[in-house]
DNA sequence: GCTGGTGTTAACTAGGAGCGAACATTCATC
DNA sequence: GATGAATGTTCGCTCCTAGTTAACACCAGC
């Protein structure tokens, strides 16, 4: 809970320090003082939302990221080896699969390494290049499936893109509901809470492309 | 700058609003006063972290969107039109389309716009969000059709990921030879040069991811 | 005209956001 | 090995503001 408020200076400290930026250097840019920095990445002070928000920028990170734990939750289930994973317990999409070293991948049917949901989903990976934060799939929703058995909605920073090759799906994306059904596509920004259900009688599969590069910060 | 902080406040009222909560719901979750929420909707004051935090929890939003200006989510299909192109003019794949300004793009498949090539294939979009440098589309190749009529390899920067819907696809990245048929799936370093061609007797449809943003992130 | 809902404003207070100065530490350089 | 210029840290202090309580005005329904 207040976990992530706990934790949000040594992430601040993390993050800063991969960027190779002093503390000094950002006190100077922030227009705040060094010591006040310190205070901030040691837990012993917080800082303003408006702080906040110029120190993410300057890191240019999104805010969300700040929140995060910094173990950034692993799960390696590599070959074909079937895993009960509960879709919550991935940070991110991009996760499910380490990415490998080949700079082309091809993958046929019958040999997809796979991940199995607790909740009636599963992901295949249909690629596995050299390429990170990406995430190249087939989902199956059986009937009845949905996202996470607790039927909330997740969300995380990234772009993804969806094709539907059979059956239904109910997709809602922010108060945006919509019915999929083969030959149907999407793309929506990630950061918008969604979640997805199986609520026809057939099993659903689908072609989906998660990506989580945070590049663009879009205009000015 | 500081404008996003400005109008966190408006944000939030926005969003608490569809979301169909009364302000003095959200006091009450929150353990702080109905008076405090009004006077942080109305600029009046500012929230702490911790108080903004709960708060974006309590909305089921990323924490990020509070920051962002109020245009949101929307759809467009696109309409039906048709140009010939020659695939070698284009620089990059990504440039095929330009992109939304949505962030939710949803399409069906009678509804798609299409770009037909000189040499047998076609594109046909399957999102337009506002995301940039990707294109997330569908491949047609005619019999003996292939990537351009002269028969050159190509490449860019990015990565491409495929998904084979019908028919065959020989597919050339760098020396390697793949012939891509139903269900097989692909990923590969698009700086590699590639070609395709449709060497079998049917039509080949497939579902194309490109991309082109270099995202560092090598991490440590 | 009461009761229970909504959101708003004013006056107040206590706690902590943010400061300055002095601290200890590594390094270079002379 | 002393001087200097970086680095990050700690201790008090100040003053601002996050968050309070109260009373406000507005609507619904009974």
């Amino acid at each position: 809970m207040t976990d992530a408020i706990a934790h949000l200076g040594s992430r601040l400290k993390e993050i800063r320090l991969k960027s190779g930026l002093s503390l000094r250097e950002i006190a100077r840019q922030l227009d705040v003082s060094p010591s006040f920095i310190s205070q901030i990445e040691n837990g012993k002070s917080q800082p303003s939302v408006a702080t906040l928000y110029s120190f993410a920028k300057l890191l240019s990170v999104p805010v969300d990221v700040l929140f995060q734990s910094s173990g950034d939750v692993h799960i390696e289930p590599n070959k074909q080896l079937d895993i009960e994973v509960n879709r919550k317990n991935l940070a991110h999409p991009t996760d499910a699969w380490d990415s490998s070293k080949a700079r082309i991948s091809s993958i046929n049917p019958n040999n997809r390494s796979l991940i199995t949901m607790d909740s009636g989903v599963t992901w295949e990976r249909l690629a596995a290049t050299a390429e990170e934060s990406v995430n190249f799939m087939e989902i199956n929703y059986a009937p009845g499936a949905e996202t996470n058995k607790s039927g909330e909605m997740i969300f995380h920073d990234g772009f993804e893109y969806g094709y539907a090759l059979e059956g239904e799906l109910e997709v809602t994306i922010g108060d945006l509901v919509l019915q999929l059904s083969t030959g149907h596509s999407l793309g929506f920004d990630s950061s918008i809470p969604h979640r997805f259900r199986n609520t026809g009688p057939n099993k659903f599969r689908g072609i989906w492309f998660v990506h989580g590069c945070h590049n663009a910060h879009t205009s000015a």
